[in-house]
DNA sequence: CTATGATGCCTACCTTCTCTAGGTATCGAT
DNA sequence: ATCGATACCTAGAGAAGGTAGGCATCATAG
């Protein structure tokens, strides 16, 4: 990892994951990529994260995946988000707002 | 853990703590206590979970204890902040702070 | 033409962290 | 006398992300 990004905490993966799908079908590496992309190069998904919590999403039925070719004409493993996997994003957001919002309360806190 | 407590994420729990203490010095039990209140009751910090952090903490030289009586005249384990523990707060919470902006920059993405 | 880096997928293992679930002891209130 | 709160601790489990490897294709630079 690049010292100038930060690693995940863990619980965040999905959440993001699930966004960037939210935006449109993508494949796995397209994946770590649009999450680079718009976070400003601030996060940086390594594969050996992505691909096994691909896999744990798929199980839970967030995602579904297919194989396609895409423009390049290379093959590629697309994933899109399911009903329930829209649901459980924004079930994650809203844990993530909560969870922002207690720290922010405690840091709030003067001595 | 109560189904209105959020559980934490991994790497929150020495932020918390940490500013637990910058408030002034504290026993264990009390920390969770402080988080607790700070955060109107949104973080429950369990005990397994805090008694281990703060020895790690203490290896690391964040924090320094003592073993001293409090007012009800029961003894108790304070925590102190060091001045590296102070040090490693500001670093921690600007991590916390850049962490929270890049997700905010992802959920910022429309479809 | 060949070497290298980017694209694209995957797995095994390691480490860290928090929680659950136990244990112990003291104290105040019922 | 019992029970809940206070106060400390540990062992073990489970989850999750990272590191480090492997493999194949493609475009580009030398």
């Amino acid at each position: 990892m690049a010292k100038d990004k930060a690693d995940l905490l863990q619980g965040t993966l999905d959440m993001l994951i699930l966004k960037a799908l939210s935006l449109g079908e993508l494949h796995g590496y397209g994946i770590i990529q649009r999450i680079r992309q718009l976070s400003d190069e601030m996060l940086n998904v390594e594969q050996g994260s992505l691909y096994p919590a691909l896999y744990r999403i798929e199980q839970k039925g967030w995602v579904s995946a297919r194989w396609d070719v895409h423009d390049t004409g290379r093959e590629a493993k697309f994933y899109k988000l399911t009903r329930a996997g829209r649901k459980q994003l924004e079930t994650q957001e809203a844990s993530w707002d909560r969870l922002v919002l207690a720290i922010a309360k405690v840091r709030q806190a003067t001595a």
